[in-house]
RNA sequence: GGCGCUAUCGUCUAGGGGUUAGGACGGAAGAUUCUCAAUCUUCAAACCCGGGUUCGAUUCCCGGUAGCGCUACCA
């Protein structure tokens, strides 16, 4: 995984960036980060510069592998790639040595005493560490005994006191920042393991890697004085800083996994069906704008416009629904909707309270749940919308590849000959891949799922005429030619000799075939369904009739 | 608490000293169609508050308020 380092970095007048993502595998991709990711991308595409991917991986404790692997899996099905890619723990003798650079200078000292993590929350914010004289005025003849003998110590970095200074930088987001380092706390360069913190680490390896443009989420923007110290310590060059504006929830609040669950979750997206590139559009469009009123755009057309004098100051907030499970007001109310996916279902069986005798055996939902929300509720409306737009716009070849393995995935089977008609009849129908297993189910199943027969009663109808209509549309199907031309013409024809109406028609045939009034055109529909599947279902129609 | 950042329709945003403050999503209404979808048309919907600068501020400056971030031997 490793890789060298490379020999000849910026020895080219031409500016070619490097820019890297670093994220650290404390928990899923989320979104946050796929879009700082994104905008490191295009970036670096838009220069002809260089992507480095580097997992920032010192925090032993909170680390996990399957944090990794979700964020492998994430970024890959992003599918933007990257050039480089490194781990910060198998760097960890360049940070030991930039640590050392910096304490031999007299910038940084050792500190003696025990981790005290936790006092920033002391009430009202006081405890809050800026520096202990005591401690970082000890002699370094007193602090080298004391570190020989064995004694653990942390790193500290030594922040200007005597002569305070503002430090400077222009973000080139953000424009001019400044802060008096009489507001920097002496920060930890190295843990007393021996470990390198985040600052450390990252400023090390920024400057090792030779990165020129740090792109990164808010969150940092005060973290960067504290890099600037390090990097000026250092001795190293400084990059140029541009910091992205955060993403929150709809209460504001900062995207988490406890507070907003899966929702914030990359993979989440791509299992619920959205196309990384209409996912990658999304994204852009929160804290960025190609200021041309674009919306939906393209890979290309996105690289091609991106500059960092397009991203906005302020936090975005990304519009999902609440999870289900959190307060809802009214009453219970469950929705249950023949295409109910199987997410739905496993939320509904999760709601169900379990009864605790059989007098009370009915199904209940406790107070407060009422609504149980379907993907394309839960989601962003404009990220839903986005994505319908890229559905439409790619190729009927294209896209029945990308729907293959949900149907197949869906327990259905089905070639690809007619799985490319079924494309073509609902790629204007489905917002989220997902939506094939409920849009088109009635293409893949022997037997149709069951229905209510009164939904063959077409509009100002009754039973009866339900009954005549699917009797004459029996007789007149079963010598048809199933081409849509003919099958117009010859249902039509019909219709008149009935004296219904065209409508009155053909809706208790495609209820009859689809198990549900709302379907592709019914033509299309039928001609893909084939004599077969349409006269047999149009029969047990008849038969639910009586 | 200290320090920093931010503030245009519900949401994402454009704009910028004088505009009918533009677009998009979502919402509403209508057209169209065999239902749905798509498409088209129309409508409702915003410059946080208070001072200043100015002939004129939503825009510039200051203050307030609110939100967010940092304030760990997390990243």
């Amino acid at each position: 995984m490793l890789e060298p380092a490379r020999p000849d970095a910026g020895s080219s007048a031409v500016r070619k960036p490097r820019v890297r993502f670093a994220p650290s595998p404390t928990g899923f991709l989320h979104v946050g980060s796929a879009r700082t990711f994104i905008f490191n991308w295009l970036y670096a595409r838009h220069n002809g510069g260089t992507v480095v991917l580097r997992i920032d991986d010192t925090d032993v404790e909170r680390n996990t592998q399957a944090s990794l692997n979700s964020i492998f899996e994430g970024l890959r099905w992003l599918d933007l790639g990257w050039d480089e890619e490194y781990q910060q723990s198998e760097r960890l003798a360049i940070h030991r040595r930039i640590a050392d650079l910096i304490f031999d200078r007299g910038l940084a000292y050792r500190d003696f005493t025990p981790a005290h993590a936790g006092d920033a929350e002391k009430p009202g914010g006081q405890g809050t560490w800026l520096f202990n004289p005591g401690v970082r005025d000890l002699s370094r003849a007193e602090s080298d005994r004391r570190a020989a003998a064995g004694e653990p110590f942390a790193v500290r970095f030594r922040v200007p006191r005597e002569a305070v200074q503002q430090i400077r930088f222009v973000d080139r987001v953000y424009g001019e920042q400044a802060k008096s380092t009489a507001d920097i706390e002496d920060f930890a360069l190295l843990r007393s393991d021996g470990m390198p913190t985040y600052h450390l680490a990252s400023c090390a390896d920024d400057a090792e890697l030779q990165i020129d443009h740090i792109i990164r989420g808010q969150d940092h923007l005060s973290n960067t004085f504290k890099h600037i110290l390090i990097f000026e310590a250092a001795g190293f060059t400084l990059p140029q800083f541009a910091h992205l504006p955060l993403l929150v929830a709809p209460d504001g609040t900062k995207l988490s996994k406890r507070r907003h669950g899966p929702v914030v979750s990359v993979t989440t997206y791509r299992d619920a069906g959205f196309l990384p590139e209409a996912f990658v559009n999304f994204l852009c469009l929160l804290g960025w704008s190609p200021k041309d009123n674009r919306e939906k755009m393209s890979r290309q057309e996105l690289i091609e416009a991106f500059t960092l004098e397009g991203i906005n100051r302020a936090n975005a907030v990304v519009n999902f629904k609440d999870a289900p499970a959190l307060d809802r007001t009214s009453s219970a109310q469950q929705v249950s909707r023949p295409g109910a996916t199987a997410v739905e279902q496993r939320n509904s069986s999760a709601q169900q309270v379990s009864a605790g005798d059989a007098s009370e055996r009915k199904v209940q939902v406790p107070p407060g749940t009422a609504h149980i929300l379907a993907p394309e509720e839960t989601f962003d409306p404009k990220a839903i919308w986005l994505n319908a737009e890229h559905i439409r716009a790619l190729s009927i070849e294209d896209l029945t590849d990308r729907l293959a393995p949900i149907v197949r995935e869906g327990g259905f089977k089905t070639e690809r000959r007619k799985m490319l008609q079924i494309t073509k009849l609902i790629q204007e129908r489905i917002k989220l891949l997902r939506d094939v297993i409920t849009v088109a189910d009635f293409f893949f199943v022997d037997h149709l799922p069951p229905y209510e027969s009164a939904e063959l009663i077409p509009h100002q109808g009754d039973a009866a005429m339900a009954q005549k209509v699917l009797r004459k549309a029996h007789e007149v199907l079963a010598q048809t030619e199933f081409k849509h031309d003919t099958l117009d013409h010859s249902l039509r024809a019909a219709a008149q000799e009935l004296g219904v109406k065209a409508g009155q028609m053909f809706q208790p045939i495609r209820v009859a075939v689809c198990g549900r009034k709302n379907a592709p055109p019914l033509f299309e529909t039928l001609e893909v369904l084939g004599r077969d599947t349409t006269v047999q279902r149009i029969e047990q129609a008849i038969r639910k009739l009586q």
